[in-house]
DNA sequence: GTTAAGGAAATTGTTGACAGTTTGCATAAA
DNA sequence: TTTATGCAAACTGTCAACAATTTCCTTAAC
């Protein structure tokens, strides 16, 4: 089974014929969200993103319809789409979640690993070892990444890919906007080893049960830290941002 | 500002004013898609659909990405939007995902299970055993579903939720498409009951574990089922639908 | 008989325009 | 000053038309 998906090999013809002009809208607003252009809560401008991209209001609206099913942003009939604003409770959801399929992953390939699998892993934890080690949290992040993608891939399960990396893109979400904190490099990564430990034993239960806990110590570091913050500017209200427009 | 206006009374008013043509149109061939009016693989022509549904393609287009993006459709552009075409594949990555998030929803419910819980729960049960016994599957079958969906609405959790229910939509196009046979009512059940004690018990590993395992023996009857029709009828190669036009 | 080429028809991609609704401002009344 | 009212601008919802691409049928060559 080929579970790595071939990076970006020719997108010679197939990107240009690919790409639609909605596909290419939506990419690029999803793009917008995801690094913080787009402020939560604000309203999108359906004919001002449309010059702006130098395109009519049609792909437009069909890019929104797209986004507002991968939840992205939010339609209010006559009012526009409005950029989803998240929320301490969005935020446990989403961790509650990438628990659930992050565990499942494991859980799904433990039985199916191969000595491939296992040596790809063992290189990853080998090299956020020395990240953590030297507290760099740079090269530390992205390898984290890639580590629990590639659990995820080795599935083979589409589905499962496809809801997972939505949840990591909306997880990005919260780190701009400030919720997620640097949680303790080298704990975490002694947690990875605990997964592939698992995960080399062929041992599906414990490989669900490490790797879901994985994830739950995140969202707990996520949840004091926070608690921690309200403590520091206790009668600090929440501001509702208005209705604003891009541009 | 607190609007202090009379709960929900007319939703006569609001109703038409949440649904846009698109959204109406989205549901409609969602509707048709799970209904089998729109076999699988078929192109869908959109002016038909336009014409058909009184209205122009701009909303049908819409609402193709929108579905496109819920997995109910295909989308390649200069061709057209298909409706997707499920394998035994797709089923077992449906059924793979469904167990790791019916398994998780008993997990995140367990520590929070109330009295009124259990209440509904058991009278799920009960009320399934008495369809069991008299092997009515027609008043069985949404018991089931009923029961299932409590589970996870109880969890309050809107991501899990709504992609519990993408998952039981696509699986009951495995339904339609004759993929899924009739379990053993009884023995259903009694994983039913298994679940409830667990959760009744707190006890959210034990509550992942037999929740998961309950769908995962779904898939299991599922897989030899479908076994045992190719050993029927062995040299069926499957027909491959060419591409054709609604109505 | 099979394959290749050409062109017409059908279909999708995109655009601009019009209708209905909402928003915001200005004016007026209390 | 505050609150209501009405009008104008802006915006979304929808549609019809045009452009680009694909599909299909016909014709011709091997």
């Amino acid at each position: 089974m080929d579970d790595t998906e071939a990076p970006s090999a020719l997108p010679t013809i197939a990107a240009l014929r690919e790409h639609s002009l909605t596909a290419v809208v939506q990419h690029e607003i999803e793009r917008m969200i995801l690094a913080g252009e787009l402020a939560p809560g604000v309203r999108l401008n359906e004919k001002a993103v449309a010059d702006t991209l130098k395109v009519s209001r049609g792909p437009v609206r069909e890019a929104c319809r797209a986004l507002a099913e991968l939840g992205f942003v939010h339609l209010i009939p006559n009012r526009g789409v409005f950029i989803k604003k998240l929320t301490k409770e969005d935020a446990v959801e989403v961790y509650d979640l990438r628990a659930g399929l992050t565990g499942l992953a494991s859980q799904l390939l433990a039985p199916m690993m191969t000595a491939e699998h296992l040596d790809r892993l063992e290189g990853f934890v080998g090299e956020m070892e020395q990240s953590a080690e030297s507290a760099d949290f740079q090269s530390f992040y992205p390898l984290n990444l890639e580590f629990h993608d590639y659990i995820v891939r080795a599935t083979g399960n589409a589905r499962l890919i496809k809801l997972y990396r939505g949840l990591v893109k909306e997880f990005h979400l919260f780190r701009t906007h400030g919720l997620v904190q640097r949680s303790s490099l080298l704990e975490s990564n002694h947690e990875h080893r605990d997964i592939v430990a698992a995960l080399k034993a062929k041992d599906a239960s414990l490989a669900y049960l490490v790797s879901a806990r994985h994830v739950g110590n995140g969202k707990e570091r996520m949840l004091s830290a926070l608690d921690d913050l309200a403590e520091a500017s206790p009668a600090r209200h929440r501001r509702e941002p208005e209705r604003g427009r891009i541009e």
